[in-house]
RNA sequence: UGCCUUAUGGUGUAACGGUAGCACAGCAGAUUCUGAAUCUGCUUGUCUAGGUUCAAAUCCUAGUGAGGCAACCA
């Protein structure tokens, strides 16, 4: 009894939910929603809210679900591409919303009669005012605002003049809704927040049908009460919204569900920006390929390095939920990648930058099969042979012509494991005019095959891979390292500054590698680790049948390229 | 010169008035046919000042730092 595992820790939110289940609010039932605007790609902070409204459904089930909700009221940003993208993502991600996929357009209808409920009861009004009187009336942080002279516009009139704009009467911006609320409280967001705005703009669901349009603020509580949602759960940003929502919550007559609102911090990561505008931008000047870029941090981008979906949830139960703003090193999602990738995928023989080496006591036109295990995590992963002859590449790392101290690959007259093969002791090495290494004379050692460690001789310390020319396959292989050079390409930058000039200009290194012949029946979009090398995925855009590109997804641990 | 939120090792978090723990990163060592993985150990922390209490990371007050707020964006 005493010795019983202490329950995982939970964060507030889950906490107040288990509150909320525990008294029976809702009858039990927690319903949450994960809300995009179809304006942009989803990135890895949008994942960490996704985890968490789909984490907590399934954590609450059978009385639970989560739904997605496209927040698809500024018709001038959105898209079906973004919102075709988006479900894809969360999808990928490995979450279901089942039938519970809505999108704010559908309330218009709905919206506009809570609308023309809240005018009856004088809780709204049409305001004439530009919007620069708007915002001039609206005071300051240290100030408040001052009444519009239209707030005390006769209900009928307000009736009459918001259903002319619906009618489209009225031009962009010659009118809007406005709730009345307080135009003098320290919070801005009371002071007669505009609930609608005249937009004659094309909408990607609803067409031409309508020409005003709900805000955020407005339609937001709402759409989470016509859902029955029991815990709105948004970023921090929209804290001070919160007596907002409840204000309208609790305004209008006739909802289904009474929902609240808590807010947790978004997350930040190291070496990127996270935030659509910007990577927008990104996507916009082409410094980047496509959302899609593997440098991204967005849901394609990371997927198409080669990121896995349990990796990417298990960093978003790793980083925890709080109310602080901070700032996750990407070393912790590197980890998770690794942790999982380890664990699963199959390993190969891959040389990156080439040195070629010729066993000079081997006899000429002599092939053998050496069998290299295909996962050391595995026991039941198997063999593969991969052909070895006299002509060899080994990675132009694995070598040294003056080794800095502790190198204990191939040197000069040193010995050298050949991974599951034989040692083998380099006698010369060979240069063109220039200088250049071309080509390492090696002798290899019958004696040492199958890992054998003769007695009586010193220790071969260095154990390296390779691949048969011969036999090897030219592959293209992209490199990818972090998109910026600074941890904090914005806080580098400054207001004013370009956070862009700290882009990492070796962000992507495209080389031919020389891979062992397997690698040939690849699939796209299969994960791989290039023995001592790193982890590498099948561009699922790029690879054809027969001839696959490879992403590094991330680079093994590397502590002796750190000791240097 | 406002309002809201927030502050625990380098980073992210836990401890719910009673032994400051975990993960990442870092550093050592063991092990290793991947300088990976694995295993062991280590370094490093409660923003400051008061107060309440037998006892404060935890409650209170003030200060300081950080984030957010004045789109007809979300």
């Amino acid at each position: 009894m005493s010795d019983a595992p202490a329950p995982a820790p939970k964060d507030f939110i889950r906490e107040l939910i288990a509150a909320d289940v525990a008294a029976q609010r809702n009858d039990g039932w927690v319903i949450t929603r994960f809300p995009p605007e179809p304006n942009g790609y989803l990135h890895i902070g949008h994942a960490k809210s996704i985890c968490l409204n789909f984490g907590i459904a399934l954590e609450n089930a059978p009385k639970s679900r989560c739904h997605l909700r496209f927040d698809d009221t500024n018709p001038v940003k959105e898209d079906v591409e973004y919102v075709n993208s988006i479900q894809e993502d969360v999808r990928w991600l490995g979450f279901d919303w089942s039938q519970h996929l809505y999108f704010a357009s559908d309330y218009f209808e709905k919206l506009y009669g809570f609308a023309l409920q809240l005018i009856e009861k004088g809780l709204a009004y049409v305001d004439d005012q530009t919007l620069e009187q708007v915002r001039a009336n609206r005071g300051s942080l240290m100030h408040p605002g001052t009444p519009s002279p239209f707030r005390e516009r006769p209900v009928a009139e307000n009736v009459d003049l918001f259903s002319r704009m619906r009618a489209g009467e009225f031009k962009a911006g010659e009118k809007i809704l406005r709730a009345k609320i307080d135009m003098s409280s320290p919070n801005m967001n009371l002071r007669d927040p505009v609930i609608y705005r005249i937009l004659h703009a094309h909408h990607h669901r609803t067409g031409d049908a309508w020409c005003i349009y709900p805000m955020y603020d407005y339609a937001h509580p709402l759409s989470d009460a016509l859902e029955g949602i029991t815990h709105s759960l948004c970023t921090l940003e929209f804290e001070h919204h919160r007596p907002l929502y409840e204000w309208l919550i609790n305004s209008v007559d006739g909802l289904p569900s009474h929902p609240y609102q808590r807010e947790f911090a978004r997350l930040n990561l190291t070496y990127t920006v996270m935030s659509k505008r910007k990577l927008l931008g990104l996507v916009k000047a082409g410094l980047v390929s496509g959302w899609d870029d593997p440098r991204m941090p967005t849901i394609s981008g990371i997927r198409r390095r080669g990121y896995t979906p349990h990796a990417v949830r298990h960093f978003c139960e790793t980083i925890g939920l709080t109310k602080f703003a901070s700032l996750t090193e990407l070393a912790l999602l590197e980890h998770c990648v690794r942790e999982d990738l380890n664990k699963h995928s199959q390993r190969v023989y891959g040389v990156l930058r080439p040195i070629k080496v010729v066993l000079t006591n081997y006899p000429e036109g002599q092939v053998e099969q050496i069998e290299l295990v295909n996962n050391p995590e595995n026991p039941t992963g198997g063999t593969r042979p991969v052909p070895l002859s006299r002509e060899l590449y080994i990675d132009a790392d694995d070598f040294m012509e003056t080794p800095v101290a502790d190198f204990h690959r191939l040197v000069p007259g040193g010995e050298v494991r050949l991974k599951y093969a034989f040692c083998i002791t380099c006698d010369a090495v060979i240069k063109d005019a220039e200088g250049r290494i071309t080509e390492l004379r090696c002798t290899y050692d019958d004696a040492t095959r199958r890992g054998v460690k003769p007695v009586g001789r010193p220790k071969v310390k260095g154990t390296i891979h390779w691949v048969s020319a011969a036999h090897a396959v030219d592959v293209e292989v992209r490199l990818y390292d972090k998109l910026f050079v600074e941890a904090q390409p914005e806080e580098a930058a400054g207001e004013e500054g370009d956070f862009t000039q700290f882009l990492n200009p070796a962000s992507l290194e495209i080389l031919n590698a020389k891979l062992e012949p397997s690698v040939l029946a690849a699939s796209p979009g299969a994960h791989y680790q290039f023995e001592r090398v790193g982890y590498f995925f099948t561009d699922p855009k790029d690879s054809q049948p027969g001839r696959p590109v490879f992403n590094r997804t991330v680079a093994l641990k590397d502590s002796f390229a750190k000791a240097k």
